[in-house]
DNA sequence: CTGAAAGCGCTAACAA
DNA sequence: TTGTTAGCGCTTTCAG
């Protein structure tokens, strides 16, 4: 291995440049494969990379270019299959494009999710995709979607953020149709378990239209109550339970609803995690599924057919999710670059009917957001069927 | 386009100067916090920076610094419930100490993979984690070994890069002892469900404590075929059962199996998506588990213990083998930073004795890689039992 | 304490 | 076809 000069690091363009006896900008042209250059030259100066095991300083050249070739993906877990499912898809996509991915957790902390915006800003990713937490999320990123950079919300909407595109499911029709589903099996305790459940006063008498701006776990709440408006039924207080999104701790939640309330013939679980607690608590509480409790989850995991009585769920497009979010980006991001192109002077022309300040076109263009709503289904399994007869 | 126009793209720190009225050196102090600056042009700076919203350039910065703050992680497939928290326990490791994560994955497609390490060495990251997918990966990582970028192999080894760190499980004696649980109980005919049949010929003979220079798939065989040839049995070709990696192709090999040979009585599967399948392929043979059927799982999943029987299974700790590996690298990227303020002078001749090339103290430090084996265990729960008596 | 100027590694005008 | 020369946005001597 042929030692290096100039100290620490990797070789750069001057010292390949040197060893193949050409100007930094002739090594420049083969190695960054962009101008033209004489097969003679080409021969030195690739031979010479070789040698040095030259890669390209790809900071250098985003500085320059202004790109980076890079989205960031911030999500709360990507331990969650929901997520693993969604990143996975992404990173598909974007590669296929072209882009790598910045990836941050957030854990539902605030702090980390400000932080994780902040970085991936200062590393100048081209796009983002991010699942904000709460509402306050948004003036995080009105900053950033204010200057211009591609964005794109997944699975959690942001109505404060009308500008920028969301993708997301019909979480309050599919919650409505699972738990009229419960209904038409004869079903009139039914209860639901939701880490939104602390929500529910405000979240009770809202419209079905109105659920899908809240994050999924409310919205999911949203048609709960509607399916029971709907069927003449009041919510009871007592079935609207809450837990974290952690296994044991739905397992605990269910356990305390079964032994306080033995009335309850039905349960609905908004989110797979939770899903899989409610079975385990219906195990160990000795209560028969369907025929004692019946069980709908919202989320389809691998393991629901393999459990016995093989879950009832709302199955949503989990890899979808992230690809039509990818692909949306995508086009953003390539809208942005043609924009850079086109002559300032006429597009500003082009609105100055209808804006004010000088930089109204891009504001203009970014003005609607696409609001994609992909659908979920119900998939009717063996976890649900009519209540106990009355004793 | 020749010059930006001053308007588009984020101000950068020329411009937050000017509106403070100071020289960029001051801003830079300010808002780079790393100069003294008076608290009169502190203010003017953070006040001219908030007016533009001002996000520094992390690319300018590493550019001259030499560091972006960024491991990159390469593995196959973070959809893989195994490697999604693998990943999340990196990411956490990694932020805790100021680090973002660039991820790729390579879908065991070798050509992906090379574009992923070539990618992640132009971005420049000051460390690499990967899950290679071949001993043929050890030659593209070499170069960067060689160049002196901190790598860790994640769960599987690569014996031709003794230089890097590797962080693994102990898959060999795990693999054993779940074969070895199946022997105590009885069995006879015991086949195996894995990714890596086909090396089986190859693997049968190999000593256990060679089993785990193969990726895990293979160690795992070793260890199978040590648990017979301690038992005193051959293994029999007929028995090793090939599929990819894919809950569907799993469940259809093993019902092939079942029709071909009914005097199994035990199946022991080499990974949680094959274990998957194989439950599956239980339930719709027919076939009773235990009964008619032991069956041990490798790498424990949240739904081992919802199906019924629940799941015998190795667990292997997921998590802690993500965590560790990014200790391990942020360990040695402290040391890289280390050296390079080091005085080359007396670091070479502390090593003179034992170098040759002038550059002998850096390889001297990096040929021993460390090996850290992490262990897994069987857990013995319902889905193991003797095997039906003779008829 | 502050400013001018020299880079980090690369690309892109412009000359030669 | 090639080389020279400015930068990209920031940090960092080195004077003032």
């Amino acid at each position: 291995m042929p030692h290096r000069e100039k100290g620490s690091g990797p070789p750069s363009i001057v010292e390949v440049a040197r060893e193949a006896g050409v100007s930094t900008a002739t090594a420049g042209r083969v190695l960054g494969g962009y101008g033209q250059a004489s097969a003679a030259s080409r021969a030195k100066v690739e031979d010479a990379a070789r040698r040095l095991s030259y890669r390209p300083n790809g900071l250098a050249r985003s500085l320059i270019h202004g790109s980076t070739e890079t989205v960031g993906v911030i999500v709360t877990d990507v331990g969650n299959p929901f997520f693993a499912s969604a990143v996975r898809a992404i990173t598909d996509v974007v590669r296929a494009a072209g882009y790598e991915m910045l990836l941050a957790n957030t854990d539902s902390d605030p702090e980390a999710e400000r932080r994780a915006i902040q970085v991936m800003w200062e590393k100048r990713v081209d796009g983002l995709i991010v699942a904000p937490q709460s509402p306050e999320s948004a003036e995080r990123l009105r900053a950033l979607a204010d200057a211009g950079l591609p964005l794109v919300l997944l699975d959690r909407p942001l109505p404060a953020l009308p500008q920028v595109d969301q993708v997301i499911i019909n979480n309050t029709l599919c919650a409505q149709r699972a738990v009229a589903h419960l209904v038409r099996l004869g079903h009139r305790r039914i209860a639901v378990l939701s880490e939104a459940a602390r929500d529910f006063p405000r979240l009770r008498d809202a419209a079905p239209a109105e659920g899908d701006a809240e994050r999924p776990s409310a919205a999911r709440l949203v048609g709960y109550a509607a399916a029971l408006r709907r069927a003449g039924l009041t919510p009871d207080p007592g079935l609207i339970v809450h837990s974290p999104y952690d296994r044991d701790a739905a397992t605990h939640a269910v356990l305390r609803l079964l032994r306080r309330d033995p009335g309850v013939t039905a349960l609905f679980c908004t989110d797979n995690v939770l899903a899989s607690g409610a079975v385990a608590a219906l195990q160990r509480s000795g209560r028969a599924c369907p025929d004692d409790v019946s069980l709908v989850g919202f989320d389809d995991q691998e393991w629901t057919t393999l459990v016995r009585p093989r879950l009832t769920v709302v199955r949503q497009p989990n890899r979808e999710l992230g690809s039509t979010a990818a692909e949306r980006l995508l086009e953003r991001i390539a809208e942005r670059r043609g924009d850079g192109a086109g002559d300032p002077g006429t597009e500003e022309a082009a609105t100055t009917g209808s804006g004010t300040a000088p930089d109204a076109a891009r504001d203009a263009d970014a003005q609607d957001g696409q609001r994609l709503v992909l659908r979920g289904r119900l998939i009717a399994r063996d976890s649900t069927g009519p209540p106990p007869a009355v004793s």
